[in-house]
DNA sequence: TGAGTATATAACAAATAACGTATATGCGCG
DNA sequence: CGCGCATATACGTTATTTGTTATATACTCA
């Protein structure tokens, strides 16, 4: 899983992504929010910080992981370039906003 | 190749549409300036026309891409709530940009 | 109309990544 | 020390994707 692009191709990596950009969580935390197997969150949290999107700190037996923005911040200077086809179309943006699916944060009911 | 992020993690495609950012070009004129086989093009070109990144436009027997701003506002917008976490740092970006291996968007020597 | 150029598609092989299940490690507490 | 909880890893299977080669379609111009 080399590229920054590659690592956020995955759906569940988006959402664990997605989740923790509102607080730091536990991996347990995760699994249950996102309600995806442990090895499943495990394992992407493994490719996750192999790419350095986020990092772990310890609290006793748990690990709570958080965002580092440096790969985010790839993605933003990639996409740099492109802001001027929609410069100006401001609005766009929140149509396009409005109208997206909106990822997986939470529970399922 | 459902995904938005999906079609942007493969290096050629990225390739493609930075290539597109500066101008809209031809097939060929895409092979020859990323040093890629020709069906290769077509066929990623295929898949960012059905995710609606570009859009062809017929001159004679040439076909013209060039980039459409939808998809990549997704992107944008999926950005959105992680730019806390580098607002503020404004040089970050600048650094970053630095450090970076640029991407082929020229023919290699 | 026939040859040539430009682009698209088909078919197959090879590589990669994701999931599920089972198991290992690591820490804290009785 | 040994049990239990939290997290990590190994392995086998399956599905998806990419590159490659060959061929099809489409348009232009002599």
């Amino acid at each position: 899983m080399e590229s920054t692009f590659a690592v956020i191709a995955e759906p569940n990596r988006r959402a664990i992504l997605s989740l923790l950009a509102a607080s730091e969580r536990s991996v347990g935390e995760i699994e249950h929010a996102l309600g995806m197997p442990q090895p499943s969150v495990s394992k992407h949290l493994r490719v996750l910080r192999d790419a350095g999107f986020v990092e772990a700190r310890v609290d006793a037996q748990r690990r709570l992981y958080r965002i580092r923005p440096e790969p985010l911040l790839e993605l933003e200077a990639w996409l740099a370039p492109f802001r001027r086809f929609w410069a100006g179309h401001v609005d766009a943006l929140e149509q396009r906003l409005d109208r997206m699916e909106p990822e997986r944060t939470d529970d399922q009911p």
